[in-house]
DNA sequence: CCCTCTTACGTGGCTCGTAACAATA
DNA sequence: TATTGTTACGAGCCACGTAAGAGGG
């Protein structure tokens, strides 16, 4: 049983008619007569009444063309459910970033694409850089927005914003003196400065040692 | 699409692994590939990640085969009606019946056939035997119990019961004594009598005339 | 005689299998 | 090297179209 034989015997049921179907389906009519006949004798029943100035559906029939149209819908339903997914109108995308990305960044960006993408459904992870980078290999994450440098060779990725880094320093500090003519500071007169950095597997900790390493 | 491509990716989901599922469907291993692509292709979609070792649904994939489950389901469901219905586990009988024949034999038949099949549906006729002999050569009835003599000749028939035709005559009646012998009575002999006939329509009267014409 | 559906038969396309290949553990 | 999925290619089957047949108004 296939579906292209659904189809016709639809087709047929509506026109009641061979020649009329088979116009309406593009194929000859003798090929429709040849692929209904194959299908009733699969199945081993009538499924209509053909007299020579009649084509009437027997009970057999009726019952078929009922769930036979429920299966075409159906497969209808499953080809424009496929078409939204892979027209990108639906779907599923799974983003990491950083905790601080995804309150800094996301916020402006995700309800402008769901807007314009309302069937896509989004999964936010929030993970540290070398988390993210580990998801993003494995697959768990479609996407990731995480610091620079990534370690992992197997990731392709593209620049979106540079920041600058600032030093602050509370108002008693040495170099507050400075905050009136703002200008770079020598890192390595900091050298013997006191640091609170953050912990381990977070991007910016591995910015702030590289750059102390000097 | 085709119902094998549903029936193959369902079973590639089922087993996560090509080379079985292949084995499953009792068809080589690259026809599967092949048919797999096929369908990818058509619907524009990768319904399964597939490393080395490994065989995932994507997100796409997961609805696909939901559908497909349903589809070939209700194709299942199909056959096995009309399987039902060939096999006269369940369909539908009309049966065209004298009101007499109704009510004296069908009484006896159907309760045992209702149990023998009780899907069948029978819907019962009562009419005329001229009127039966119309229903059953225009296929409104099935078959038609009726009396002989039948004239389309478009009707095959059998008989089933052979009925003797008794005369009826009031106590006072001239002939009521020969009650006592019960003999033949001569046709001839009731010439001068008068009778009450079926209405026009109805077997027995054609009967009846035919035997008095002699 | 025209309109209907069925039967007969040859052709092209499609699914299948075998074989060779590629990738990974 | 064993096991996985993919690519290549040839063979048989099947749906199709054309042509001829058959039954009814």
């Amino acid at each position: 049983m296939e579906l292209r034989q659904l189809q016709y015997t639809l087709q047929i049921a509506k026109e009641k008619n061979f020649s009329r179907a088979a116009q309406k389906l593009h194929i000859a009519q003798p090929s429709l007569s040849q692929q209904l006949a194959k299908l009733e004798k699969e199945i081993g029943i009538l499924l209509f009444h053909r007299n020579t100035n009649s084509v009437e559906l027997t009970h057999a029939g009726a019952q078929f063309i009922e769930k036979a149209q429920s299966i075409m819908d159906l497969v209808e339903q499953l080809k424009n459910e496929m078409d939204d997914i892979s027209q990108l109108r639906s779907g599923k995308l799974i983003i990491g970033s950083l905790p601080i990305t995804g309150s800094h960044i996301l916020p402006f960006v995700l309800p402008v694409f769901r807007q314009r993408y309302p069937e896509i459904e989004i999964t936010l992870v929030e993970e540290t850089s070398a988390n993210l980078e580990q998801l993003t290999v494995s697959g768990q994450t479609d996407i990731s927005l995480l610091t620079l440098p990534i370690n992992e060779p197997m990731i392709a990725f593209q620049e979106i914003i540079r920041d600058e880094i600032m030093l602050c320093v509370p108002p008693m500090h040495q170099l507050a003196a400075m905050q009136a003519a703002p200008a770079e500071v020598e890192l390595r007169s900091l050298a013997e400065q006191s640091f609170i950095v953050l912990k381990k597997g977070q991007g910016f900790r591995q910015i702030t040692i590289d750059l102390c390493a000097e």
